[in-house]
DNA sequence: TAGTATAGTGTTTATAATACACTTTGTCAA
DNA sequence: TTGACAAAGTGTATTATAAACACTATACTA
């Protein structure tokens, strides 16, 4: 056993019901048996990081096809009592397709918790979670990652509440409306979801194309 | 030997003369034996990977007292012939305070190259380089680092040019001061500087109490 | 067919960004 | 001493972007 290891952690967030929501598994070993903890583990010899990443969420959880990016790599001496070890950190978005979430192959326990009230986490995951949620608030605002966030049909209001969700306040609804046909990177579509008695509302669809061109003069999604 | 090692590597730039640099030691060993690369090395057992990227620069290079923080960590299984090595790259910033950089106790050649047209570099060195001038600019226009790019006492155009370095293009001189003022973040002082034989320049010191408000509403800077 | 609950839509005002040119001042040389 | 030099320093008008704010439309249900 090497003196110096490298692991992956992953924080996957999603939204439902308006709430944000980040996936945690329950710890069935020391150290931290019984907290919770983000989905990881030790990165091979022969693969990349973020390949690690992917295997990890895919084993513990069961969630594939996710938006997944580096986060950060802690690496204080003394974070693991095991011994060394530095985590690299992913964070990733869960687009509410409908496979749920679900114990992997090691049938550890699996949970989505609030994101902004987390049970006591294992490690400094804490800290893990606090800048991820940094991270996550700044893309939206700047990039387009929001979309990430949801199936390929959506509504209107279903997007601006994955805004408000994540922001923490509510967004008035005409101009949310304004920018995001302003952005040019919604498409309606023929169809309409009724989701109460009352009137059905359009879905769109996300299109990058037109973003391109926006990406160059800096970025934006300036809610 | 472990089979897989953590090392950091530390891309410094400074602005001299409205140019960007970017600091590059000359590698004396194989792989890559006179290329040019960042100063760097292996994180010891027992030492934060922030302290090995201080340590580093000043091993290597003799720069102290700069502006540091963590970039982005490379981990493809070959991006080092001699096995697998994962890089903890660091972004720091040197403030053109007058200790010049210089080779350091293992006497290797060193230099500041120009940042957006270096030399052939090593490994996947390059990579870095792009990533860290990305980072560079994007912070540039959002948050205050600009400040860290020069010593305590600057004139307003030494300020500017070290926009214009980085950005890569001229700026409006009025809309500039108009901007810095506005920030509430510079205070002029009663001291002034001759450059050449015409009018000489006001002196500035950055104060960031202002600036704490601002943190709060996102951040800013936006040249 | 009246009630319900969300969908969907414009205008006005305030703030921020951009474009643009002349006067000031300390030195140096004639 | 004074005129040339070269960067320092300063203001306004226009345009673009952001924010505040309230009513009508519609599909279903009872």
């Amino acid at each position: 056993m090497n003196e110096l290891r490298v692991a992956v952690d992953v924080v996957i967030f999603r939204v439902r019901q308006g709430l944000l929501q980040v996936l945690l598994v329950k710890r069935g070993l020391a150290p931290f048996e019984g907290r919770w903890a983000f989905p990881g583990g030790f990165v091979l010899k022969d693969e990349s990081l973020d390949a690690a990443a992917l295997r990890e969420l895919r084993e513990e959880t069961g969630v594939g096809d996710v938006y997944l990016e580096q986060l950060y790599t802690f690496g204080e001496p003394r974070r693991d009592p095991r011994g060394r070890v530095i985590s690299v950190s992913y964070f990733a978005l869960f687009s509410g397709g409908e496979p749920e979430a679900k114990a992997g192959s090691d049938a550890a326990e699996v949970e989505w918790a609030a994101a902004y009230k987390p049970p006591l986490l294992a490690f400094d995951h804490r800290a893990i979670l606090d800048y991820a949620l940094q991270r996550l608030r700044w893309k939206l605002e700047w990039t387009t990652v929001g979309f990430k966030l949801l199936p390929k049909k959506f509504t209107l209001t279903e997007l601006q509440k994955v805004y408000e969700a994540i922001l923490g306040r509510q967004l008035d609804k005409r101009n949310f409306r304004r920018k995001v046909a302003l952005l040019g990177v919604v498409e309606p579509l023929d169809e309409h979801r009724q989701e109460g008695i009352q009137r059905p509302a359009r879905l769109h669809s996300f299109s990058a194309r037109k973003f391109e061109r926006l990406k160059d003069r800096g970025l934006l999604f300036p809610f």
